[in-house]
DNA sequence: TGCGATTAGTTTGTTCGCGATCTATCTCCG
DNA sequence: CGGAGATAGATCGCGAACAAACTAATCGCA
């Protein structure tokens, strides 16, 4: 007896293979695995270090401007920069000048800590398995990806 | 006056935008932002659209089945499954040839929910701004990149 | 000058995501 | 048969991530 009649509701449904939103979310699950090991040693999260980062490249910023480049609102960066404070790797204080912000730094301790992980990287790097090329074709099609997605959203 | 000499530290630091794991961190968020309004409408979260997909696709199954599907933990799935439970778009219930499992299994409110959400996503595959090729490949070696990584972080 | 509107961060409540731990069940082997 | 060990989920505690609501400070403009 066939079944051909039922054919066309199979391909419409869709795997988890054929969504690139799925790829994305589980490669992020899997980077943070990978980094698992690296950062319980030095007792900080992905986030963290994303923030410690930040802050290495640019200097002492807002919470907003950190925000802007790590993608976070400040609803989830208050918190966190508060963990790193009383981890001792960061200040924060209100701008003299400008009383509603709050300006953060890194503080010689977070230094440390940031280029230790930094270093540790090494070992995630190799674990990625991927050429040259493909890593950095990744990354660019992944920021594109990234800002039209974000483009479209903001309208 | 030429700057030569810390240019070799600028190249050490790095910065957000080498870093192939902030591009999937990322774009992981944007992609939930691009969900967002889809979502809210339907009164789910991607997590639980992921696991509507997964039970679509593969009918009834464990907890274990799915979470192998999703890579996510049975301390992250079951929350998450009551939560649909309560919603009235899957059933739980115990095996009752091994009274250890749990088989989970789409409601035809799911199933409906599931079509939803399926049809919706059109405006997100848009919204990526992505060529067919470069959506293809970028899918394709976010994989490979995935199954590397975790691969690795078995060991 | 002064007060409404805007801006910057914080707080609160909900949902993920995970490790560690716990409970119930099953398996295996003596 | 029966108990040790393995297995499947559930629970708990913590750190993200966000929206919504809130507080405090600044700006704008009349």
């Amino acid at each position: 007896m066939k079944k051909t009649t039922k054919v066309p509701k199979q391909e419409l449904a869709g795997s988890l293979a054929d969504f690139l939103c799925f790829a994305v979310y589980s490669t992020n699950l899997a980077f943070g695995r990978a980094y698992k090991r690296l950062f319980d040693e030095l007792g900080i999260t992905y986030p963290q270090y994303a923030t410690l980062i930040a802050l290495n490249e640019a200097g002492e910023q807002t919470v907003g401007a950190l925000g802007d480049k790590l993608f976070l609102e400040s609803s989830t960066l208050t918190p966190l920069l508060k963990r790193l404070e009383a981890a001792g790797y960061v200040t924060r204080r209100r701008d003299p000048a400008d009383e509603r912000q709050v300006r953060v730094s890194l503080t010689s301790e977070g230094k440390a800590i940031f280029e230790q992980a930094f270093c540790g990287r090494e070992s995630v790097i190799e674990a990625t398995g991927l050429d040259p090329e493909t890593f950095v074709r990744l990354q660019r099609d992944l920021i594109t990806l990234r800002d039209n997605l974000l483009a479209a959203s903001d309208k």
